[in-house]
Order: C-alpha cells, then sequence, then structure tokens
DNA sequence: TACGCGCATGAATCAGGCA
DNA sequence: ATGCCTGATTCATGCGCGT
C-alpha cells in the first residue's frame, strides 16, 4: 500500500457530509477547519501540540562556533500576541466542542505560549486537573550562560468541566511509578536516537516529541479502544503510540511532509506486546545532590570551616557553595580540593570535613542525612 | 524594642509624601496602594507570592463588590476570572513602575493562577527570561487517587523588557550546582520542622516558602546591597533570607498578624558574615588586560610561536600585539582565530597555547598570572 | 568484538561597550 | 540607531571511526 493512501484528503465542504469519524487516518487540513468537520461530543481524548510562537532573535552559536539550528519554520510564526491568542481560543473552542463530555484534552508548551494557552483553556470553560513538567533529561545548554538552562516543557490536563467524570488509570500510574504516586514531574530525554524521523541525515521535524511522553499520556488517560485526536499530528508520535496501546487515532495536519512520514511511521508500527511493557520502566535514577543545597537547606552555614582529613588545608563555605582558602584561593568544593593538593581532579565530597562533636566528618555524610530526610 | 514597632502604618496619602524608600520595613497596608507611594524605578527586585484565589471560594468579590460563594456555573467562573485578571494586572502594573529598568520580578503560583498572571505579565510588557519549576520533594498526596500528585509549583522570572540588563549570578549558579549550569526545575522541600512559623502548634500561615528557594532566587538575581521589593510579604520569608543575604527589603502586607509574626523573625535572623557572603565572580567582574599589555611586558617576546591546542593552526607574535598566520592573515588574538577556524567569532584568549615546559597552555594561563601579580 | 575518542546536535525568546 | 571590536560561553547522548 503506498504511503499516502491513507492520508484523506478533504475539503472543508466535503469533510462536512462525513459522519463517520475518520478513524486512524490522517486528515490533511488546517485543524480548525478539520475539526469543525467533526461530529460534536465524538472523541474521547485530545493531545494538541500546537505552535509554540518562539520569538527568536538572530543567530546562536554555540562556545566551539558551530551553528544552533533553531525553529524557524513560518508555522511558528505569528505576528502578535493577539493573533496567538485568537488563533488559539478558536482551536480549543473547536476542541471543546468536539471532545466528550467525559473526555479530557492535553496541551504541551513552554514559558513562550503556555500561560496564553492556561488561561484560554480556563476562559473556555475546561477545568484544569493537573499541570504536568516534563523534565528533560539531556536538554540544550544555555551557551551564553545569561540564564538558566530551560529544561522543561509544561503540559496542561484538562476536563470540560469541574464535575465531568473523566479517565485517570491511577492504578496503571502507580504500578508505573514504582508503587508510588505518579508525581505532576516527569522526567523523559528529548527525542533522539533510532526514534528520531530523518530523511537524508536530517531531522524531518524540528520538535518531535518522545513517545515515552505521549505512552504515558495515553496509559494514563485512556482505555483501550478509545479515540484519540491530534489537531497537530506533526510526524504522528501520537497515532503510533496510539497504535501501540490499542487506542484508535485521528491525525489532522497541514504539511504534506509531515503527513507522509506519519503515516509511513504508523504503518510501521506494531501494537504493543504485553510483556514488553513491563520493560518500558527506567530504573529510578540515583539521586544528585550538589554541595550548594546543602547551603541552601542550612547543613552548612556559611562562613564554616572545612578542613581535609589530616587538617592541611583549610576553606570557608561561602553563600553559593563555593569555598575559600585563606590563601585567597575559590573555587567549588572539587575545584578547591584539587587546586591544594596541586592534583588534576580531587573528589570534594571525601576529600573536605567537617566538625561535628569534636570528630571530623566528610562532608559526604551530611548529603547521605539530607537525601534520608528528602528522599520518600 | 516591640515587635510592631519597625511596622510602619501608612495611609495612602502620608506615604506618598515619603521620599526615601521604607527600607527592611513592613508596610503594613494594600500592596496596590503601598506601592503607589513607592517612587518609579526604585527597587532591584521584586518577588511575589499573589494569593491563588480562584477556586478556592471564600473571600472571593465581584468588581461590584458583591460576593461570590460559588464559583459552578460558567458565567461566574468567566467573572470571577475576570475580577482576578484585572487585581493581577493592576498590582504587575504598579510593581513595573516601581522596578528599575534593568531589575527582575519573580512570580510564583500554581496551576490555578500561575497561567493567567503569566499572560499578565507578558501583556505587560515585562519580558520573560524563564520559567522554574519547585519540584517539592515531599509534596501533600493526593488522598482521592483521581489525578496526579501535585508536586510543584511554578515561577516565572522576568526583566521589564527584551533589551534589559538584567543581574544573573551565572557562575554563583553554576558552582552551587556542583559545576554544572544551573536548570529550570529546582527541587527542594516543602515548608517545615523549625523554620515553619507556629502559633499555639498552629501554622501562622498557610503557604509559608521555604527559605532555601528564596535563598537560590536572591542569590542568583541580586547583588549584596541591592533592594528587593515583596508586595506579599505574609511572614516574611523575603525579607529574613535578604536580610541573611546583605539584601535591603521591603515588605508590604495588609494583615496585622502576618507582619507581627514576620517582624519578630526577621529581627531574630543573622546576616552572614561578610566574607561568607562573598561568591564567585564572572570573569566579566575582572578588570580586562589586552593582549599588547602582556607582550610589553615580556610575558610573551614578539617572534613568539602560538598553536591552537590540536596543532592545527599557527600563528606569530607581532610588537603590536597582533598576529600572522604563516599563510599570510594577520589580526588580533580574536579576529585570526575566527578567520582561520572560518568561525564567525572565537574567544582568543583560549583558542590559542603557548609552549612551556613541553606542554601547551592557553594564553589565558599568563593574563591569569599577570593578574596575580599587578593585582593589590 | 569491545572500547575510546571525536564530532554532531537538541522548541533558545542566549552580549556589551564604545565610537 | 548602527556598526565594530572584544571576548565569554555547553550538557547529555548517539553515532562513526580507529585501535
Amino acid at each position: 500500500m503506498g504511503v499516502m493512501e491513507k492520508v484523506a484528503r478533504r475539503t472543508r465542504d466535503a469533510a462536512a457530509q462525513a459522519t463517520p469519524l475518520p478513524l486512524d487516518q490522517i486528515v490533511m487540513a488546517d485543524c480548525i477547519a478539520a475539526m469543525r468537520a467533526l461530529p460534536a461530543k465524538s472523541v474521547d481524548m485530545i493531545f494538541a501540540d500546537p505552535p509554540y510562537n518562539l520569538q527568536l532573535g538572530g543567530d546562536l552559536n554555540r562556545p566551539d562556533g558551530s551553528h544552533v539550528d533553531a525553529v524557524t519554520d513560518a508555522w511558528d510564526k505569528f505576528d502578535s500576541f493577539a493573533h496567538y491568542d485568537a488563533f488559539t481560543r478558536a482551536w480549543l473552542a473547536e476542541a471543546h466542542r468536539v471532545l466528550k463530555d467525559d473526555g479530557t484534552i492535553w496541551v504541551i508548551g513552554s514559558y513562550h505560549n503556555i500561560f496564553r494557552v492556561g488561561a484560554a483553556v480556563q476562559d473556555l470553560g475546561y477545568w484544569i486537573l493537573n499541570d504536568i513538567v516534563w523534565r528533560k533529561a539531556n536538554p540544550m545548554p544555555n551557551f551564553k550562560g545569561t540564564r538558566f538552562t530551560n529544561a522543561h516543557e509544561t503540559l496542561i490536563w484538562a476536563s470540560k468541566g469541574e464535575k465531568a467524570r473523566y479517565t485517570f488509570n491511577y492504578r496503571s500510574m502507580k504500578t508505573l511509578n514504582d508503587e508510588l504516586q505518579m508525581r505532576s514531574d516527569w522526567e523523559f530525554p528529548i527525542c533522539g536516537g533510532g526514534e528520531r524521523l530523518k530523511r537524508d541525515g536530517v531531522k524531518v521535524h524540528p520538535t518531535q516529541k518522545p513517545e515515552a511522553l505521549l505512552y504515558r499520556v495515553l496509559l494514563a488517560c485512556t482505555k483501550p479502544g478509545d479515540v484519540v485526536l491530534d489537531p497537530f499530528f506533526g510526524t504522528g508520535t501520537t497515532g503510533a503510540v496510539a497504535k501501540r496501546l490499542g487506542r484508535h487515532w485521528i491525525g489532522i495536519e497541514r504539511e504534506a511532509d509531515y503527513c507522509a512520514a506519519a503515516c509511513q511511521r504508523i504503518e510501521a508500527a506494531l501494537p504493543l506486546d504485553e510483556r514488553a511493557l513491563a520493560t518500558m520502566q527506567s530504573p529510578k535514577a540515583q539521586p544528585k545532590v550538589a554541595f550548594g543545597v546543602l547551603v541552601e537547606n542550612a547543613y552548612l552555614t556559611p562562613g564554616a570551616m572545612l578542613t581535609d582529613a589530616k587538617r592541611r588545608h583549610r576553606a570557608m563555605v561561602r553563600a553559593d557553595g563555593s569555598l575559600a582558602s585563606p590563601c585567597g584561593a575559590t573555587g567549588s568544593i572539587h575545584k578547591l580540593g584539587a587546586t591544594l593538593q596541586g592534583a588534576p581532579a580531587c573528589n570534594g565530597w571525601t576529600f573536605w570535613h567537617y566538625e561535628a562533636d569534636g570528630a571530623l566528618r566528610p562532608i559526604d555524610a551530611l548529603r547521605q542525612t539530607y537525601l534520608l530526610a528528602t528522599q520518600p
């Protein structure tokens, strides 16, 4: 079967006559027009990854001189916040009509757009159930050192109203999270490796989402056989995961290139083997604690003195978690330890000690105390 | 000294005449009126923890003064959102006026209000720099098992405009985070234990923020001696941490109970020793040294050869501090480095190396030596 | 085959001072 | 406002290549 044969091309009028849902198909059209053609209260869940309206300045180069490939596509350009808001409210209103009364909607965004989206969601009568933070395990750094590393994106999960009886598979989520309630912060790597769709070595879509993210969303809020609509289908992550999990899907996408890639991808996706489900859970990472966190949380006070085990070196703890030696040298626990010893590297956690009850103890002991106090 | 003596009671008119800032004081008044009484462009940072209000019922009134007793139908919802938006825009506008042009504002909230706050921030011309996620190490579980555990709150950090030159202590944040860039997701325990203010065993304020959170905010975005304004002061976490870190603070709070608790708490807070307050400085803060100065002072001799770390490029030092490549290209250390690499820019200090004791060392090391020898 | 090294790259609102 | 010069700045991951 040809790749494009499953892509339904519809004019708005033709689509309006089609009563049955275009299940497991891609509708190549503008999302507002395409949603208008769908019956009211017909889908169980909507997952939407709308344009973020990034407002990027000039070129950005890495410290090594290489160029950052930014999102410059026309579909992300809006003239003003007012235009973006109008667009947002239009598609959210249509989504509200199409969604079943007990269905829910998910929208993902970044600080560029998510506040406007969230306000529109509330204004249109949706009832926000959670905001979810996708913590990126491997975000792009802030190359110029001008801000905090932008290391997360935000998802909004909402029902059609306060009293809607939505689907939430509490047990599935708890099982997935090692028998602890699933929290509102999720950690996943960004989409890369073999999962990232490429054509001639170039990424097909600039913002392809990881399947693990959609997997959790669909597992949490839909039942097998449910219909999931994605009005900004892109390269079809939602469709691929829905097929794997035995859910029906409808994708709406304007760009022919994206439609073709999505169609091919979903064709190749295989419904999930039950045994594979268990192996999808990533082991919980060993929590890391930065030395500065101990200062912030008053386990050590700025001004406190540290020494090495043999009291050959001394250093004072400063407000930002750096150390200052009486000789004038400063640096992190690792760097200053290395400097004072003339060594290329040093594990500051075991090198530096603090005095308690007349005895020297490594600062690593404080880290263990902190972990015990904060980890469930 | 009595607890309340430091609390300045001001009517709006009386305050309007007061030109000097009420530094290190609590102003017991409505925050919008109190901010109106402050001079324009007078504070370096604002930290705001506004009421969340929505969907909790209770103290919500319509613009006409009538009471909203239940937020049930869509119309009431819209009505209350509009009211909350008006309040939000009013205090954010006043904050914009009071803030110095190169100052920044922080606002914290949850999904109940943060989307409305964020949209207002953008609409008022603030430029969002980051949104920050406070991941709670020990959140309250979702008892009914109907949603994800609400385990985070969101902070928005914004400047007064796109081109503002705000304070961001990059090196301090990197040091605090074990020599990795500080990310946009921060983990802290919720406020409890001895830090939590209680009276007769009952918590004084329902949403007291942890000091560790304010510690990081103030350390990241202010300098010692800066003025920090908190228009929703509550029990004064911002003031207590500001005092500890050697920053001035101004607190605005309507409730006398909170003012009293905050005043007592801040009285008891101890400022850090000045030396402990010192933090890691960015190279930007160091005095500049022109490469030619090193040649003048015979740290390098004209005619000496430099290479990059991988010995792919070579250049000769000339008498005026410019470099000449064997291929004929010439220029400053930066310009020639960029030219030879075909890069848009280059930091010559770290790109070019000289040979000493059989090893390559960056010429930046010579600059450090020069600085140590010449700085008092 | 295994391991190490080099290189590429990801939704990014990414510089500042002076002439 | 514009242009020019100086010079500060990156983390995790995957893939290809060489030993």
